[in-house]
RNA sequence: GGGCGCGUAGUUCAGUUGGCUAGAACGCGGCUGUCACAUAGCCGAGGUCACAGGUUCGAGUCCUGUCGCGCCCACCA
């Protein structure tokens, strides 16, 4: 567009400056034409003006380096590259009211804003726009008809130049679908730059998840040097803090600065980010629900000397400033505050003559904050109860339309929950016991809109009185400060995973592939539902969660058929057939939510679900089977028990002076298999407590699962079968293991495990609870009984002498060797009931004997033979050493023994060959520590060991 | 535009200061109606840890780059 100039040019040619725009209609509200201060024209053109075009309007062309130099006038390689370089003049047109960077350039020269809209978006003469000129024929026009319209006319006075494809970015509102049209209003802020609050919020992050920060770009760097001291290298972390003033004794607590943590760390990067690049907060919200804005306002006339021509008004308003005995200080008993325009600093209102800020027309807008609307709290002041908000109105005060952000209300929620301000009856003590809370669980798009406003909000409002003498002070006027002081609203905060659909999408209405919780509770049961939630929770970002379908004509789970929507979304077909009747018919939500089909009494609506979720259902069906089982065992002996036939252990009793001598001499001959399941218990409980603490709950579920189903059900209870009925002390052990492992499920299964205590909590075994091993965590609240639920017992607590190392490794061996014969088992194919002989070599005679019952009960062998038969049965390796399996019943299948032994053999080749390069490897033996060579070399020997024996198998098969 | 995350078995994912002969679940193949559990048990197959460099005695793990996928915030990082 071009915009012919107002004055002569110097060298009497007539200015004319030419503005690109992907915005002509604006010109209307132009006060400027920007020139870049580099651009060659610039020093011609200083102090002109030019008039746009119909409305007739003067404007002067200013330099600001904001504008975009044309490609031919790039002096570097970044300004080449502005993708708008290429479509620059090298003038900007400059509409202060319609356009964000435009304001920001017009408040830098200070010129005028013209709003040239009405707020439904039309061209209007009526919102602030008055010098319209012959710009007539605009007026009423929507923007994008008189863009057009704007075009046509410059083009037709031989002022459009050209018009050029431009590709750039529109916001849209994603309710009302119109295109966002930048338009001035007025909106209340609250000056969340001020350093009690942002860097108060950051000031609250433990010292290792502050980021080294430079002070010059920080918002508050300016009061970390005039407030803070500076700080010795020594001293780094209180430099962190952000300079913290020593007299905020409030905050010199454990909940203040740097008492505040996020897991995963990575979060608090987020947090500290936004932080630093905050604005003041928008708190206007033009909604027809919320709470609406406690400020009322009146444009009052002022006569000289400051009298107010409105009597009742000012008399009012007058009242309300002088609340009794001057409480403007004091912010406990203060109802409403007051002030007047022009509000760049939030004042109380003058109405002494003299007043400074008089207005030239002497008109003042009056602004009144309710602190309070409450009747009851106006006792004391005009007759009680007494309605402010009726007097307000009467004298011509209006409430603000506009309601608060719903964060703002939300930002109150540590504090409001808890009565604060005004602590009730109810709610006496609550702040002081709950706040700070230990843990806030959220999403990651919560830390910005939800954690950070709770912590600047909490912080803020629980400084000393001293501090922040009133929720409305004055920042200018108040002591400098750095951190601001007052605690935490919470100590620890996790940032929990999103789940996604199959596909990795977002659930979302529209797309219906949201699964609710109560359908999985309904298809898999709320324990299941919280395990499985549990063991998915890593510390990643997002998470896939396939989304099955639950037929409603059969109740049947299934994946249902996918396709591509026309959005590129991958969703489920809107009907889909019952996986064993495709006669029978169903809607998805998705179809539904599309709008393409509607649920019917043929077609009803498939509720989502997901089959993930079977895992945890597995497992608390395992867990309660396995409980079922062993509580039986222990009905069982508890019918055939007294109390003092509780032979070979004695029982714990509650003494301070810990277990007696002969239950820890009792405990040293326990059996191999009860001594692991008891380190094992010990081990697992160590891992699932750090787990919990460091917000592992993946770590700490999968723990679970492996201890309970892997060790417990397949390895222990298989164990003790054949002698677990004649073993009391076994029996022990069996209850006081069921007891840890659902204490140790409890957080997880609530449901389950509380049902199975109810009767395992019955079966106390005659010793109890056995401390000494490592088991002895309170049953229920330091020592068992009959009453008290599950919830309340104790979480297991380890002693270090209960991890055994040596019985650990005692029977894994036992393992190694059970595996080895199922394995030969299986590849015979030996029925599972059939009984077989083991071969040994007199080498490990002891091991096998000592171990006779165990091997036998779990490998399905009856006798146990010293020697080699050569040429029977089937050889194996183990420990490098050749055993056998004979009366196997068939004739050995050689071609399945061969396979077998060759892919062994070549497994083994394979591990030698590694270790053998690491430690051929020079500068392995020199720099890695030594007990990492030498556990290189015993692995090798072991390979190489079992590696002979399966080869010389082999060989023999021929 | 900025920030963050993820690419590891057919699939969904673990793998915490580098030590791994890379694990689990589901799925797959074989055997089993067995007395806690078939929503189960036993056995097995299946992986150049996205790609390319680098650091190191040693890299799934640390660094740099490339390519995919995704999330969050957006005139400001």
């Amino acid at each position: 567009l071009g915009y012919p100039g107002a004055d002569q040019h110097p060298a009497d040619e007539p200015a004319w400056v030419t503005v690109a725009t992907t915005r002509p209609e604006t010109y209307l509200a132009d006060t400027a034409v920007a020139i870049n201060p580099h651009d060659p024209r610039a020093i011609s053109l200083r102090g002109l003006s030019v008039k746009l075009p119909l409305v007739g309007r003067v404007i002067p062309i200013v330099e600001d380096s904001y504008v975009v130099l044309p490609e031919a006038m790039a002096r570097n390689e970044e300004e080449k590259n502005d993708p708008k370089a290429k479509f620059a003049t090298g003038f900007l047109k400059v509409t202060p009211g319609h356009d964000k960077n435009d304001w920001e350039l017009g408040q830098r020269h200070k010129l005028p804003v013209i709003n040239m809209m009405s707020p439904d978006g039309n061209v209007s003469d009526k919102h602030g726009w008055t010098d319209v000129g012959s710009a007539h024929l605009f007026v009423g026009l929507s923007m994008m008809d008189a863009r057009k319209k704007v075009v046509a006319e410059f083009k037709s006075h031989g002022l459009l130049e050209s018009v050029k494809p431009y590709r750039q970015s529109v916001t849209y509102s994603d309710r009302s679908k119109a295109q966002v049209e930048p338009y001035l209003s007025d909106q209340w802020y609250v000056r969340v730059t001020d350093p009690r609050m942002a860097a108060s919020a950051n000031a609250a992050l433990v010292a290792d998840q502050r980021t080294d920060q430079s002070p010059t770009r920080k918002q508050g760097s300016a009061h970390v040097e005039a407030g803070a001291p500076s700080t010795s290298e020594a001293n780094g972390e209180e430099d962190a803090k952000g300079g913290r003033t020593p007299s905020l004794a409030s905050a010199s607590g454990s909940d203040g600065d740097g008492s505040m943590r996020f897991h995963p760390d990575r979060y608090a990067k987020t947090f500290e980010q936004w932080h630093d690049n905050i604005r003041d907060w928008c708190i206007s919200r033009q909604l027809w629900w919320g709470h609406r804005i406690p400020v009322w306002s009146c444009e009052l006339e002022f006569e000289e000397g400051g009298y107010c021509a409105d009597e009742h008004a000012c008399g009012l308003a007058s009242a309300l400033t002088r609340a009794p005995n001057d409480r403007l200080n004091d912010s406990v008993n203060k109802l409403a505050c007051v002030f007047s325009t022009p509000i760049d600093r939030w004042q109380p209102l003058l109405w002494s003559p003299g007043m400074e800020t008089m207005p030239e027309d002497g008109k003042h807008i009056v602004y009144i904050c309710l602190l309070t609307d409450d009747p009851s709290d106006w006792c004391d002041e005009i007759g009680c109860p007494y309605d402010v908000r009726e007097d307000l109105a009467k004298n011509n005060f209006v409430q603000d339309p506009d309601v608060l952000d719903t964060w703002f209300s939300s930002a109150l929620w540590p504090l409001s929950t808890m009565g604060w301000p005004a602590p009730t009856e109810e709610t006496k003590g609550l702040l002081e016991a709950f706040n700070p809370s230990s843990t806030l669980c959220t999403a990651r798009e919560i830390i910005t809109l939800w954690v950070s406003r709770m912590t600047m909000f909490n912080r803020y409002f629980t400084a000393s009185s001293g501090d922040t003498p009133s929720g409305l002070a004055d920042s200018a006027t108040s002591p400098a400060c750095g951190g601001g002081g007052g605690v935490v609203p919470f100590r620890d905060v996790f940032i929990h995973a999103v789940i996604q659909d199959g596909e990795g999408q977002k659930m979302s209405k529209s797309l219906g592939n949201g699964v609710d919780p109560i359908d999985i509770i309904q298809t898999h049961g709320s324990d299941a539902m919280r395990f499985t939630l549990c063991t998915m929770s890593t510390h990643t970002q997002d998470v896939k969660l396939q989304v099955d379908l639950i037929c409603p004509h059969t109740g049947e789970v299934f994946a249902p058929k996918m396709v591509t929507n026309k959005d590129g979304y991958r969703v489920p077909a809107v009907i889909q057939d019952s996986p064993k009747d495709k006669s029978k018919k169903m809607v998805t939500a998705y179809g539904v939510a599309s709008g393409e089909v509607k649920a019917s009494a043929e077609m009803p609506l498939a509720r989502n679900t997901s089959s993930k979720f079977d895992m945890g259902r597995n497992f608390a069906n395992k867990l309660w089977n396995a409980s079922r089982f062993a509580v039986s065992i222990l009905e069982k002996s508890k019918q055939a028990e007294t109390p003092d036939t509780h032979a070979g252990w004695a029982a714990h009793t509650d003494s301070e002076d810990g277990p007696d001598e002969a239950a820890q001499a009792s405990w040293k001959d326990v059996s191999v298999v009860d001594r692991w399941m008891v380190s094992r218990l010990a081990t697992a409980t160590k891992e699932m407590t750090r787990a919990l603490d460091e917000f592992q709950f993946s770590a700490y579920a999968q723990t679970l699962y492996d201890v309970i189903w892997r060790d417990f059900c397949d390895w222990y209870l298989e164990a003790i079968k054949p002698t677990v009925a004649s073993d009391a002390r076994q029996r022990t052990v069996l209850w006081n293991a069921m007891g840890t492992l659902l204490r140790l499920a409890h957080p997880v299964m609530p449901f389950i495990t509380e049902v199975i205590y109810e009767r395992l909590k019955e079966l106390r075994m005659g010793a109890g609870e056995l401390p000494w091993i490592g088991l002895g965590a309170p049953m229920h609240q330091g020592k068992a009984t009959k009453e008290g639920l599950l919830c309340h017992a104790g979480w297991p607590q380890v002693s270090s002498d209960a991890v055994s190392p040596e019985a650990e490794a005692a029977f894994a061996r036992v393992q190694a060797l059970v595996t080895a014969i199922r394995e030969v088992r299986a590849q015979q194919n030996v029925q599972p009931k059939r009984k077989v002989t083991l071969n040994f070599p007199a080498s490990i005679a002891a091991f096998v004997t000592l171990n006779q019952t165990l091997v036998g009960t779990l490998a399905g062998i009856d006798v146990f033979s010293q020697g080699d038969p050569k040429d029977e049965g089937v050889a194996f390796a183990f420990e490098g050493l050749q055993l056998r399996v004979t009366n196997l019943a068939d004739a050995v299948d050689a071609g399945a023994e061969r396979a077998r032994l060759t892919k062994q053999v070549a497994d083994l080749e394979k591990s030698a060959a590694t270790f053998e390069g690491r430690l051929a490897n020079p500068g392995y033996a020199d720099r890695a520590p030594p007990a990492m060579v030498q556990q290189t070399r015993d692995q090798l020997a072991k390979v190489m060991k079992d590696l002979g024996a399966a080869r010389e198998a082999l060989a023999k098969l021929g």
